[in-house]
DNA sequence: TGTATAAGGTTGTATATACAGTATAGTCGA
DNA sequence: TCGACTATACTGTATATACAACCTTATACA
């Protein structure tokens, strides 16, 4: 289990855990190389590494000559977070409803594989849920989850928690991917959201990693009459737009 | 000048240079480690790291005991960064143009006053641009701008430069908001886009803000079939995620 | 013919070693 | 007191080597 992890992977999740518990505070002094080679007991080489890519994965900032630190969170996300629909509803002042459509376990195939990054899953956990706001459908869920970072996901009874929040509770997410999409609606989607083959829908195609393993894949669609993705935020002070 | 550069960098480049140009192909195998290791007269460690930040970043995908592929790229637009389109397209290695279909001033009215947070305004700029990819018509620009923030805007010829290039000169962008909605197109749009009434579109609404003003407020239109939006970005340590 | 085995190439990880460049703290000397 | 020099610690890069796991192909065998 935890054996099978590599070195560098263990010195990451260590500082990584550090980090997030908050027991390492933004700027601090990060344990050196040489240092983590003494802890750890193994060569510079790993440590490099581990430090070296939790540096290129934003975690930590380098200084030659002085040491590693802890960086400052970056001002981005909050562009498309992770949202509850529940709670979002709910803060509307309105009702919110679910339908659970499936729930089980699916077989992997190359195309699953290579969206989780593993091409040894062998088995994957399956939901679709319809999402409805005063009773109407406002978003179809279709979520493949990994059964290896979240082996307990479908004990839940999706009656009155969402997986959001049930993902959210189990396992810490490190990175986002987002695709957009707009679509005409399958017949399928039109039956379960209640709508015209004539709306168009929003296809919100969505990635969580955690640890380094995709835990979840997601694909939301919602009927364009009834949502719209919004976001707003500063930019870092630093202006980190490409081009 | 290239003697500063690592060797390692050396390899990446070469690399990303045969991918930018389109010489690999997504798909193809890349040269082995021990194939690099031969043609760069380097160690296989510096191939493998080579190999292994290219993977990191996204642009190879590699199979134990098989080998290292080029990824596929699939024609998407950065939903939170202020990308410029132009370079976007350049990037794919494909050919970008643009029609310039209107470009001059307009004057204000309530609903424009309310978007530019000011009530003062009397005039804005407005310019309406399609972007191609390869000719083909991906994006329809509708734009409007605050004289007062970038006084100059229509002094460019927009044959060569983009807007967002313009826009990201003149001014700092302090804050964004998005609002992405999924419609059919209207017949104006159709008509600028090449495409049918049924051929759903993306809406990406944008206002950025500048010093505290709204400098410009864009309405980008995207065929579906032929471009999605995407971001992917790794969430702070920290775990800000609201519920 | 079908199956098991072996061989060789590929990636993944880990170590030991080496040298260069950078920043800091302390020491020595004018 | 100030400046130059030195020792030390730290990161950055590069090499040679080793072993494991994985995949494909060829070969030997039943």
């Amino acid at each position: 289990m935890s054996d099978a992890q590599p070195l560098y992977a263990k010195v990451k999740d260590h500082i990584l855990e550090n980090i997030r518990s908050g027991a390492w505070a933004t700027g601090r002094r990060v344990p050196s190389e040489n240092e983590l080679v003494e802890s750890f007991r193994i060569s510079r080489m790993t440590a490099n590494r581990a430090l070296r890519e939790l540096t290129a994965e934003g975690f930590l900032s380098r200084v030659p000559g002085v040491g590693t630190f802890v960086r400052e969170a970056p001002a981005r996300s909050s562009l498309m977070e992770l949202r509850n629909i529940a709670e979002e509803i709910a803060q509307r002042g309105h009702r919110y409803s679910s339908r659970l459509i499936r729930k089980g376990v699916i077989d992997s195939n190359p195309a699953l594989a290579e969206e989780f990054e593993d091409r040894g899953l062998k088995q994957l956990f399956h939901i679709i849920i319809v999402h409805e706001e005063n009773g109407v459908p406002v978003q179809l869920e279709d979520r493949y989850v990994n059964p290896t970072v979240v082996p307990d996901f479908l004990e839940q009874d999706f009656a009155d928690t969402t997986p959001t929040a049930v993902l959210l509770a189990a396992t810490p997410v490190d990175e986002l991917e987002h695709t957009v999409e707009a679509a005409l609606p399958s017949t399928e989607q039109q039956r379960l959201l209640g709508i015209s083959a004539l709306e168009p829908c929003l296809a919100l195609y969505r990635r969580s990693w955690s640890r380094g393993r995709v835990a979840t894949a997601v694909t939301l669609t919602y009927p364009a009459s009834r949502y719209a993705l919004y976001s707003r935020h500063r930019t870092s002070a630093r202006g980190t737009f490409s081009q």
